[in-house]
DNA sequence: CGTGAATTTGTACTTTATGTTACAATCGCC
DNA sequence: GGCGATTGTAACATAAAGTACAAATTCACG
């Protein structure tokens, strides 16, 4: 329990912890990690194995305590608090996560948002300003935020990552489509939905087709 | 060349065809496996490895002719045609999808748009008309729809997906924080930025705050 | 209240998967 | 025509996952 724990295995607490919250919220107290397992589609020995890299949270001949489960591993992945983040990037992605009701409860809060369009600056956006891009160096130490989320256009993505590490920021989540180059120190998680698709369109190609597919021809040419 | 390959380099793929479109629009002719790894974290033997899983498409000593290699991974993921896909949830989710650049050029376009809200139903998004959900499993297979995007809330993902299905989608990107249960032959891929950021708070928590952070303890109780 | 069957955990051990190292073969270039 | 660069891959090393089981616990039943 003071070894160096697989990167891997971090990954998978928060998924554990996403049923668990949900199995609470359905009035389940006691569950298992079979019962877990079937959920997740991991087995249920992975997931013990996981669990006791950090304690023994369970009871022979029972299984764990969905409530107790649940709030040690708030406290291992320190969502016991709300973390404060920056969001940059007040466009259609910025207003989405700007609403997003999903961080709630689940130990994130937007705090501040920023973009360079003066239109947009000065508007509240989900009821917080939208400051300059300029001032996150100035604004994000004062307030004590740790994490910031990229939500600019790929261009502008890595002058903001700059921005936002030169605030102290120590995580970043990427929406764009591109790979920042950062301090050794600073944690980075990628989201681009066409990754994802495109390790899915992989596998569909050999499959047949429902109907007249291939529409269309890529063109060679790129501009984006 | 013929064997089973594993998904984790299926999944890494993406990632290098991405790096090549970036190269090639800055006009880059040539790159090697170490260039490429240096910028994307990866080492080089590790790509090399990679790919030559589908081939040999590189020349020693030189190494690989950008276009060549772009125009081949396009091939392998299949993405050198246009997937069309069946986007569910015009919310603010949906629409930030439903206007996103991104798609373009990667092999992807939104071809049909789903609600339940009836406010929501008849007004196009993003040049779109917005369907009813009702209407997904009658209207997906004559399109040739293959791929549903789930941006609905979590209560309605579940029945979301079983509709898509119905309607013969072989792949979900879904976007709520919740797990489906799907059959066997259909690919799922999950997007959840709170996970993200959990694998990053654990461990963000043993580092020293920056000012006066835990602005505020979750409340015991939940509600979502 | 005692007992045995049924569960379920945590972990040692085994197997499988993934990644790294090292290098012969090849190529372009000066 | 020799030299530095770079690939593709075999051999090795590391990491991750699965198997199996002793120990603990519950519970039904007499």
């Amino acid at each position: 329990m003071e070894k160096h724990i697989p990167d891997i295995v971090i990954h998978r607490l928060p998924i554990y912890l996403r049923a668990l919250e949900l199995m609470a919220r359905a009035g389940h107290d006691i569950t298992s990690s079979q019962e877990l397992g079937q959920r997740l589609g991991i087995s249920s020995a992975q997931i013990r194995k996981d669990l006791s890299h950090f304690g023994e949270f369970g009871k022979q001949g029972t299984g764990y305590d969905v409530d107790f489960l649940r709030q040690q591993l708030r406290q291992i992945l320190h969502v016991d608090r709300v973390w404060d983040m920056a969001l940059v990037g007040a466009g259609d992605l910025g207003r989405a996560l700007a609403h997003y009701k999903g961080f709630e409860n689940r130990g994130f809060r937007i705090a501040a948002i920023f973009d360079v369009d003066p239109r947009k600056v000065g508007k509240p956006l989900a009821g917080i300003p939208v400051e300059h891009t300029s001032r996150i160096p100035e604004l994000l130490p004062a307030r004590g935020i740790r994490i910031g989320i990229i939500a600019v256009p790929a261009e502008a993505a890595q002058s903001v990552a700059d921005l936002l590490i030169e605030g102290r920021v120590q995580a970043l989540l990427n929406y764009a489509p591109i790979r920042l180059s950062v301090p050794d120190e600073v944690l980075v998680e990628y989201i681009d939905p066409v990754i994802a698709l495109q390790s899915m369109t992989y596998y569909l190609g050999a499959r047949q087709g429902s109907g007249q597919n291939r529409s269309q021809a890529e063109p060679a040419g790129h501009s984006r």
